[in-house]
Parts: C-alpha cells; structure tokens; sequence
DNA sequence: CCTCCACTGGAAACCTAGGCTC
DNA sequence: GAGCCTAGGTTTCCAGTGGAGG
C-alpha cells in the first residue's frame, strides 16, 4: 500500500518537471499579443474606443468557426480597454448564450455583472423577459454604466423571436444617460440569414470576420504557448506538428488544438515520461472526446437520459419508430411518464446536435421516411456515467 | 412516371412552476 | 392568499417529402 502511494509522489514529482506555467494552456489563458488576429484586435480596438471618450461605440459583430480566436481577441481587447478606461464608468459582461440555455438566464447572467439594487436582483424564474431587460435598462441609466456586453454565441438568442436583441439594439433611450454596446460572437456563418433585418442592420454596423487558422498558423502558436507552459525540450517539434494536424483536420480549431497540447502535458506527467511524445497526444485526443461525452450525459434532462439507454439497445443503429417503442417500455419500466413521439423525435434531434447520437434522415421508398439513429457512445460509458442515476440503473 | 409509406418538422394550443400585485 | 402573468416544455394537428416498389 505504502508502496504504491511512494510510487505515485515519486512518479509525480518527477512528472513536474514537465510544466512549468500549466496556465499558459488553460482556456481562460489569453496573451497579451495574438499572433495572426493582429488585424482583427485592431479592428475591434477601433470600434471600441470611443468608449474611453465616453460616447458609444457601435455594435459588432465577430463571425467564425469554433477557436478561431474571437472570444480570445475580444477579452484581450476588453482587458486593455479597462486598464486604460479613465472614465471609470466602462463595465463589461460577458455571456455564454449556449451555456446560459435559455434566453431568460441570459439575461440574468448579464445582470448579476451589473451592480443592482438588491429588490431588483432577477430571480430565476417569474419575470416577463421585458421587465428582467427593463430592470438592466434602468439600472444601466440610473448609474450612468457604459457597458459592453459580450454575447458569446448569439445565434443561440435568435431561434425563436428576436425580440429580446431588437430591444437591446435599440436601447439608447431607455439607458441614457449610460449606454450598451453589443458585441456578439457567432460560429455560425448563416446566422445572419436568419436574423430580422432592423437587428441586422443595428447589430451588425461593425462586422469582422476571423477564418480558421492553417496548420502552420497552429503550429506557430503551439510552440509558443509551449515554450510558457513546458520546460526546455520537454516538447519535441513532432508532438506539436502532430497537435496541430489534428486540429487543423476539425477546421483549424486552436482551442482544440490548445486543450490537446495541455492533455497531453498531463498524461505524459501522470506516466512519468519524460518528454511529451505523440503517444501522449493521441491519448489525449481520445480523453478529450471521452470528457466531452461524460460531462453531457449527467446533465441530460431524464427523459433524455431515458432515450439514449434505448438507442444503446441497438448496437448496430435503428429507427425513430422502433427506438420510440423502446423509449415507450423503459419509461412505463421505471415509471416515467411517456412522452409523445412528436417529442421524443424532437429530442433525438437534439441529442444529434450535442453529438451523442448520430441521426440522419434517410428516406426507404414504399417503407417510408425516418432517422437512422446511432449512439455515438461506449456502453462502458453509458453505464458508468448513466447508472449513477439511480432510478435508471435497471434499465442499463 | 406515379404512389404512398413513415415519418419529419412547423405552428399553435396547452400546461406548469414560480414571481408579481393588491 | 387569490388571481394574474410569462417562459419553457409538451402535446396536438397537419402539411410536406425522398425514393423503392409498382
């Protein structure tokens, strides 16, 4: 017992001496220079900097694909922006659409970065999406805030109605003597096809456009973060090449290609290797697909859960008709209350988005039209990660 | 070339939880 | 505390639809 606990310190002391600035690679890590988005910081800096005269930079827009360095390029600027804000009445937010989930939550999580008077703090649930964004209209008015709002993944606030962006867009009157600023970051390059053209034409004044990043672009990077993150020769130039070949193959994707680089770093550390070899990229690009998956799972609404344990039943893929039927026994099973197919084929659509379940619709002649349905996760997995929810353990 | 299946996916109505007003 | 209001999830209804079999 002794033993093996000596063998883990001692292995991991010697695995310290990999990193040296761990930081360098997390996700909130942003340097102080962008290589290859020195056009686009200056850019958004340009559009912003009236704010530091007190007067209202227009709104703006940041299209490109995921780790393309918007939301990098866009706190980087913010933070400097701050550090020389005289005017001390810049205050900035910054919001997960997606992650927020809903449009009301985002607007409570843009309001818990303003300083509101404790009766008007937003509860959870309750208000009219008009009064929570009255509420921050009136508390950005009343002290004279200059806020720029950062919405990440705006498109994600456009499904339904735009009501809610419209009246943000059109804000001034009701934030005098303060103002708001939008600066929205979409992946989606379509998103503005779908969006009505009075927001458009407010949202978008300022638009910016960042593309993917090459594989040399994504090696110059890495090896740069590398160099603050590792110790000298820890990380040999066929490690980063192959980093950044993965992620240029998924769109070239620095994030990911970041993430990767710092797996990597702490599974050659937890190996007690001495290097950070290619082996260990490719471990860690495996652990990185695995995390995605375990981290969604848990948080799936149950009915959710129920319908991916029925797609497991088919190892070799289904269709909605037939996974439906299973859907239908496993939730009488348990006591679920059973939902219509209507929805239940919404929320395969849904679980096809998260990239849990594979569904594309294939059409077989007299025999109809459906999804073919696959789950994209290991049994293992699901097991593991499904079965700590007790009321769905027998279902497994 | 036409049919007709087994759904898809849009639209609207309905339900529920929870804050608000008086 | 009654009654009102809304967001978000669900159901109800239904007009499409791609392509194998006729």
């Amino acid at each position: 017992m002794t033993d093996t606990v000596d063998a883990i310190f001692a292995k991991t002391k010697k695995g310290r001496l990999l990193f040296q600035d761990r930081n360098a690679l997390s996700t909130e890590f942003v340097p102080d220079n962008l290589p290859f988005r020195e056009a686009q910081t200056e850019n958004v800096a340009e559009v912003l900097a009236p704010a530091l005269l007190g007067s209202k930079p227009s709104n703006l827009l940041l299209y490109g694909k995921t780790g393309t360095g918007k939301t990098a390029v866009a706190t980087l600027v913010i933070r400097k922006l701050l550090s020389q804000d005289d005017t001390r009445q810049i205050l900035t937010a910054y919001v997960n659409c997606r992650l927020a989930g809903t449009e009301y939550l985002t607007l409570a999580r843009i309001s818990e970065a303003l300083p509101m008077d404790k009766d008007k703090r937003i509860p959870l649930t309750g208000l009219s999406l008009s009064e929570v964004a009255n509420r921050i209209f009136k508390t950005i008015s009343k002290e004279k805030i200059h806020l720029i709002l950062i919405l990440d993944e705006i498109d994600y606030l456009v499904n339904t109605n735009d009501d809610t962006l419209y009246k943000f867009t059109r804000s001034g009157e009701d934030t005098a003597p303060g103002f708001l600023t939008i600066v929205g970051i979409s992946n989606d390059l379509r998103f503005k096809e779908r969006l009505n053209a009075r927001v458009l034409s407010s949202l978008g004044e300022e638009e910016i456009v960042f593309p993917p990043y090459t594989t040399a672009e994504l090696r110059s990077i890495l090896t740069a973060r590398a160099k603050i993150a590792f110790r000298l020769g820890v990380v040999p130039e066929s490690t980063i090449n192959l980093c950044a070949a993965l992620a240029a193959s998924e769109h070239g994707d620095a994030r990911r290609a970041i993430d990767m680089l710092r797996v990597a770093g702490e599974v050659a550390e937890r190996e007690g290797r001495q290097s950070v070899d290619e082996e260990s990229i490719r471990k860690a690009s495996d652990k990185i697909e695995r995390d995605v998956v375990e981290k969604a799972l848990p948080s799936l609404p149950l009915q959710a859960k129920i319908i991916i344990i029925a797609t497991s039943k088919f190892l070799s893929g289904t269709n909605t008709g037939e996974l439906y039927l299973a859907y239908t026994n496993l939730a009488k099973k348990s006591g679920v209350e059973v939902l219509t197919q209507r929805r239940v084929s919404g929320i395969i659509a849904e679980l096809d988005v998260l990239g849990l379940i594979e569904a594309a619709v294939v059409s077989k002649g007299r025999k109809g039209r459906t999804k073919h349905i696959k789950l994209l996760v290991d049994n293992d997995t699901l097991g593991r990660v499904i079965g700590e929810d007790a009321r769905l353990l027998d279902l497994i």
